[in-house]
DNA sequence: GTCTATAACTTGATAGAC
DNA sequence: GTCTATCAAGTTATAGAC
């Protein structure tokens, strides 16, 4: 049986990224998870700390996992340099697991921090900082495998590539709606595939010389 | 002096974007606009509708502009068949317009546009519909400059140049904070600009082969 | 650790005077 | 078209029994 800490988490957990934050009222929470109201307080304090918990759960094991794998991939790699796919590989091969695996969250996770990320405010109060040390190391692995671009023009992309793959990790209604049912929800190793490639070109586009006066035409 | 249906749709706008639209009350509404809590059912009925309005005003026009683009550009084009980069800044000038000019919503809107399509269900009872022409047209755009993807790849690609072209308009804030400063929100051209050679690289990218039995390593 | 009961407040929506 | 007054329901959170 599970533990009633276990099954709060849980249904928050759909119901956040189902229905959003504030839309989803601890009650609702309660009464998916067929325990008492006052239990998630007692668990949780409030609400909001219920929310970092059910990110933290994840995203902590996740991300000291992606941390592990870029040591083991910069360690194998020639000079301590590996190449852009092998980086993103790293990074989303966490990712990856989650989605294939229910019992980590699966699709619902993945569509609970796209929701988050897209929030902004949410999202820096409960789990930004806990990704900020991986952007150091994975930021200057991919200086070493980008040389080619300044410092500006990197975070920019970067950016871009978190864009991309919130989208593809959000899982794909929306996709299969305006697709007409011709996407639809394949092997995730196959999706990965796809956005690696999309995202590892989109970082090797040539830089692009930028008009002085804005764009002319 | 504006109407006090302008004013209520220029407060709403700000805090669904801002805040979120179930986090938003009518209540908070009706403070910002200084107009009374009874005019916002006058006028637009429920908050749903409200929501509805606030999203229309900006997207109706500039999905018009986005259609006559297009047209403009293919009876230019040689065979009418426009190239790549010429098909994604007919699609986003209009969204450069609208963030240049905060009379139009400004960042402001593409933020609410930006949360909204992660939320999925909002997105799609509000306006995911009023997109579905565009989609078409631009669609069969997109199949001509790119004949060597099959349908489905194009669409997997479409879906992730959505994902960063939402990333990029959303504004800068996460950017600038990951950045350490370093990218600010410049002229916004110059944002649409490195968009654009991000996602026709990725959309070029080579078509990958993907392993028979998943990941290889 | 789990429960009931309840406090204290906010929510969207409407009726009806002016 | 604009207002006040009010409804019925739902909100987070806590006190205190077991």
């Amino acid at each position: 049986m599970i533990s009633t800490r276990e099954r709060i988490l849980d249904a928050a957990e759909k119901m956040f990224a189902d229905q959003g934050y504030s839309a989803t009222s601890v009650r609702k929470i309660i009464s998916k998870a067929r325990v008492n109201l006052a239990a998630v307080h007692y668990h949780f304090h409030s609400k909001e700390e219920l929310l970092e918990a059910v990110i933290l759960r994840r995203a902590i094991p996740a991300n000291q996992e992606r941390l592990e794998l870029l040591d083991a991939c910069e360690a194998a790699a020639p000079g301590g340099n590996p190449g852009l796919e092998e980086i993103l590989r790293a990074f989303l091969a966490p990712s990856l697991r989650v989605v294939r695996d229910p019992a980590l969250g699966g699709v619902v996770f993945m569509r609970l921090i796209a929701r988050l990320q897209a929030e902004g405010d949410l999202w820096q109060k409960t789990v930004g900082g806990h990704f900020l040390p991986l952007l150091d190391r994975y930021g200057s692995a991919l200086r070493r495998a980008l040389p080619e671009l300044s410092q500006e023009e990197l975070f920019w992309r970067v950016h871009f590539a978190i864009g991309a793959t919130t989208q593809a990790l959000r899982g794909t209604e929306t996709l299969e709606l305006f697709s007409g049912g011709l996407c639809r929800p394949t092997d995730p190793n196959l999706i990965l595939d796809r956005l690696i490639g999309f995202v590892s070109a989109g970082m090797r586009a040539p830089v692009a010389v930028h008009s002085l006066s804005g764009g002319t035409k």
